[in-house]
DNA sequence: ATTGTCATTCTTGCATACAATATGTTTGAC
DNA sequence: GTCAAACATATTGTATGCAAGAATGACAAT
């Protein structure tokens, strides 16, 4: 009984909140998700504590907490930023990728072919995260992996809807390839422009966002 | 008594920490803690479990908190993401930046000139957060402004060792008057790499870091 | 009928008690 | 004399209890 109990529960509870078991503006309840997982209020708080930390619910001072829901506009913000870190990643790979790196990151964009090819679009949700985290792990900076991988958590759910646009995931595998060509290449700025726009929220893609919110939205209303 | 506790709580021992009171790789007892603050043991676990969110102290299962003593390497990578985010705000802020913006940007300028003028370490070292500060704000994008700030904060105590390297003060205001007329004059890219060179550590500054780290660290031990 | 106020109830916030684990020390055996 | 094992102690992790504040509902007054 390690603290084995809080790190379960906040990925569950994690988990919860961004495959949308509980909807964006809902109460936690600390007594309910207690008994729900048979522990006592205190562990539940501090997940809660946790997960407001990283900006997944909302803990209003004697009120209680609720899980955070971003409007669009700073949904798209957080894409920017994703965006520029992200292009910050493949720029650094560029420049400083191993052998091994080289080895996983083919490794990862094969998988994603396969997936993409398969149309299963969650396994090809799966294989784009080990890509991606591929690519944080060539760029050498841990800390810019971390930072990475957060955002990447937090952004979740969105990336998944946008998964579901008509032939986002063979788009989107075409640019992995040309990303991974640039890598390859060494070529720092054409990495990092072409992950720029393989993250950025741009063009129609941002309606597409909007709208399919709306339309989640209606669904949990 | 609302969560004021925990709050002050967290903002006394992150000063605390950013100061240099705790020194990194030091162990925060909680119960000690507790003593020392007059509360119970409860609300110090949950300042420090929000406080191992931010990245500022780590927990490792069973054997209690430590202040997180990053390297010089991951030191110099918090400082490259840095440079990375703020060069973004500096180009949204020149493509965005409205009237309001553009004053409060120049009145923080025209602070950091004075403090700088009168060789005030303390003084600049405010007045350069509130400087910054106005670019975020001026990017007019929410997410990105808070991301700075968090980096901004867990960066402090070795953006203030930088200061004391000489005419670093002087250095640092010289550049502002750069970034300011690229933002003003509407150029999103020089305002983006002026703004990565003022924040990087690279070639001479990372020695001085470096052994600036070094002689604190031999202070301490 | 609507609105304002008061009271009750529910929920959070902090403290304290209890349980479990890790670490350090001591003792015994080889 | 040294190493290992066991026990004791200290510290974390979890539960529960108690108090204070906020929300909700009812009742009364306008």
């Amino acid at each position: 009984m390690a603290e084995n109990i809080v790190q379960g529960l906040r990925d569950k509870i994690e988990n919860g909140i961004v495959t949308g078991l509980f909807a964006p503006g809902e109460r936690l309840d600390e007594v309910q998700l207690a008994k729900r997982f048979g522990v006592s209020r205190t562990p539940i708080r501090e997940v809660l504590m946790q997960l407001s930390a990283i900006g997944l619910v909302e803990i209003r001072p004697r009120r209680g907490a609720v899980v955070v829901d971003p409007g669009p506009q700073r949904i798209y913000e957080m894409f920017e930023v994703m965006a520029e870190l992200e292009g910050m990643a493949g720029a650094l790979a560029a420049r400083r990728y191993t052998e091994e790196d080289r080895a996983d990151l083919l490794a990862a964009h094969g998988k994603c072919e396969r997936s993409a090819e398969s149309g299963d679009t969650d396994a090809y949700y799966y294989d784009n995260e080990l890509f991606h985290g591929a690519i944080y792990a060539a760029s050498h900076s841990e800390f810019l992996a971390e930072q990475c991988t957060t955002l990447h958590r937090r952004l979740r759910p969105y990336r998944r809807l946008q998964l579901r646009v008509r032939n986002r995931m063979k788009t989107s595998f075409s640019e992995h390839t040309g990303i991974v060509e640039a890598i390859l290449a060494g070529d720092a700025e054409a990495a990092r422009a072409l992950l720029r726009s393989h993250i950025a929220v741009q063009g129609d893609r941002f309606g597409d966002l909007v709208s399919t919110l709306a339309k989640r939205e209606a669904r949990t209303a």
